[in-house]
DNA sequence: GGTATATAGTTGTCATAACAACTAATAAAT
DNA sequence: ATTTATTAGTTGTTATGACAACTATATACC
């Protein structure tokens, strides 16, 4: 599983070099252009990462003015990350590079068996959730 | 799959805290256990990683004796990997944790569907080796 | 035989994951 | 109201993965 995760990211990796982002970096600019406003907290338990790696990928992301943060009214501690109209054309750009590739992946199998793939993954993950360390 | 796959090296890691080794060096030693003697290569190949990593990996179990390297009389380029008596011990002492850990993961399906999980995931790995990066 | 190429391994760099320790701010307990 | 506990975010450390560049050796080619 891991093998096969670490191909399917490294050519994933490949298909946006143009766009110099990483498939992390990718897939927690496409949570914040999905919901906009978000604070880090919220992306990271959507990312499924802690909460140093959403720091680092933020500070990436922000480097490359795809996001920006402001300080939270409501809550001082916190900051809503925001998308850049920059980070909105590179979504809209790579969205359909990332779908091709799922459905380049995928045709490897018929559609039954891939929702079957994917409803295993999510029943070992519950399941680790429920697993004691 | 990602997150999974972070998930499940992450609660076999800590069934592994009092061993003292990461799962990356976990399948490197069992790897070695399994065939004595191989050149770093060989193993990268069959614990599917680059080079540098093995290098890296190596280098850990070697600090911690649990193997060692011999210069090949064949090619002086290469090194061959043996296990020490204290990787044996570790391997098997670790080994019934891995067991029973792969039998609590899998628990929450049936033989078949764990049996198709495996396969599709590899058949994935094989449509990644033909896919162009 | 000598040159070109390929291979084994190492080292350096960057991004990420896990973890611990820390600051600042909020919420809870009394 | 003050103390205590919790939460949001950051920073430092270690291990790893991907990649490029490098050394040393081996193989191929002519």
């Amino acid at each position: 599983m891991g093998l096969t995760y670490r191909k399917l990211t490294n050519v994933f990796q490949h298909r946006l070099k143009a766009y110099e982002i990483t498939p992390e970096q990718w897939s927690t600019l496409y949570q914040i252009s999905l919901s906009d406003g978000l604070i880090q907290k919220e992306i990271a338990d959507r990312t499924g990462k802690d909460r140093p790696a959403t720091t680092r990928i933020l500070d990436h992301l922000a480097e490359k003015q795809l996001v920006f943060k402001k300080a939270d009214p409501q809550d001082r501690r916190s900051f809503l990350v925001f998308i850049t109209e920059k980070g909105k054309r590179l979504v809209a750009e790579t969205l359909p590079i990332e779908a091709s590739f799922i459905a380049e992946v995928a045709s490897c199998m018929t559609a039954e068996e891939y929702d079957q793939l994917l409803s295993l993954i999510r029943r070992i993950d519950e399941r680790l959730d429920r697993l004691e360390k």
